[in-house]
DNA sequence: GGTGGTCATTGATATATATCAATGTTTTAT
DNA sequence: ATAAAACATTGATATATATCAATGACCACC
């Protein structure tokens, strides 16, 4: 299980968020206070769909994802790496989470007490600022992401998530993913099987390497052209 | 084409928004001098896919849809009615629009410049938190859409349009409804042949009575089973 | 007051995608 | 080390959904 841990000093925790930047030392030892440090272990649910919100979320250390669930299938949204805050909207809109997040490697999470931090954004508008921008950011990239889902078929999509894994998780054209065939489908909204079927045509039309989890764009080019083409 | 004129006076316009309560005297005249009206025939584009976010925009009168712009099909997102403002996230995220407004009646916008409002809610932590709100409640609805058009198949889809018709737009179990059938498509996520279809097998199943554009519901809690089964 | 144009409807057909099935491979747990 | 479970692959088939086609109804516009 999870083991749960309390913060010595986030003022010189080497994993700090950029946003503590903009708070004094007298709300980031409060931000301490109000803080709970948790350890999971790949596989386990960080925060569950449909439940309460109750704290701010931030991954310290590790790798999520994040994904709606369905009667009969996910959708992966996004995968998200350290340094970031996980569903900060939560926060400001319902109160209750509308997707569930699991770590896909170990993750430290610190959870801060969402009263307390909502509170905290109220006194500190340029960290609001900093929240709303993030918050807004993250709408833009689902706007994509529906789009893309709306628009596109199979192969696009495929593409798509290829490019995502290249581009904004690994930043490289190759890569060992951490992800199974099946929640490379859920990312892209299909079955497992044309997931499996796409990344074969793409691997004999010579577009990438593939080897298990490991694979190698050989034409970064023509793989954005097939995510334009849909 | 679209008229032009400037407000008289915002505090005392019947139209304002609720928001500008958070606001002192001052920066409502502020935002007078920084507005101008822009009267929109029904059919006029208020803003375009892939262009520069120049304004806030505020829906006095009328109501708009906004969607996401496709190659072959659109996505319409929301409708939207008077007394809104239409898109904030585009304000802090990437400053460029990721959907199309269109006005669906004649409509009244108040377009506030942009690099003025964003340094307004600077210097308004309450307003600001406020959007903020906004802004999240907006992405959990999107959360909701991508998720439905995952899960769900037409008949699902098309019955969830009907409720939110029904419980959000007109709050009336029978109501003439201002979209096309393409339209009710487009929102539904599916041709416009099947939306036609499937209208008719609900009229035939004795859930809703339609008359053009006109549509009363007859079982609104089988329609709702319907959007739960999907 | 006709007339061209979008809109609406229905049936037939094509296509994209999911599901089912069989088999081999790799992890994970004991 | 070995069994059990989850994962990966491929082909065959079923199904959901889009597209095509034909026709009638309803509008906006000279």
């Amino acid at each position: 299980m999870a083991r749960i841990t309390k913060p010595e000093s986030c003022m010189r925790c080497p994993y700090k968020s950029e946003y503590l930047s903009l708070l004094d030392a007298k709300d980031i030892n409060l931000i301490q206070e109000n803080c709970i440090i948790v350890h999971f272990r790949k596989g386990e649910t960080i925060c569950k769909q449909n439940t309460d919100v109750t704290h701010a979320l931030y991954l310290a250390k590790g790798t999520v994802k994040k994904y709606i669930e369905g009667k009969s299938k996910n959708l992966i949204l996004k995968i998200i790496s350290s340094g970031k805050y996980i569903g900060l909207q939560t926060l400001f809109g319902t109160l209750i989470y509308n997707y569930t997040v699991t770590a896909i490697e170990d993750s430290m999470v610190c959870m801060i007490n969402s009263n307390f931090f909502v509170e905290l954004t109220k006194q500190n508008p340029e960290f609001l600022f900093k929240i709303t921008q993030t918050i807004s950011t993250s709408t833009n990239y689902v706007y994509k992401k529906i789009s893309d889902i709306n628009q596109k078929q199979l192969r696009g999509r495929l593409a798509d998530t290829i490019l995502y894994f290249s581009e904004t998780v690994y930043k490289s054209n190759e890569f060992e993913f951490k992800l199974t065939r099946r929640e490379l489908a859920e990312f892209s909204s299909m079955s497992m099987e044309n997931a499996v079927r796409i990344l074969t045509e793409y691997r004999k039309e010579g577009i990438i390497i593939t080897k298990g989890r490991y694979i190698k764009i050989l034409q970064p080019d023509l793989l954005r052209k097939l995510s334009e083409i849909g």
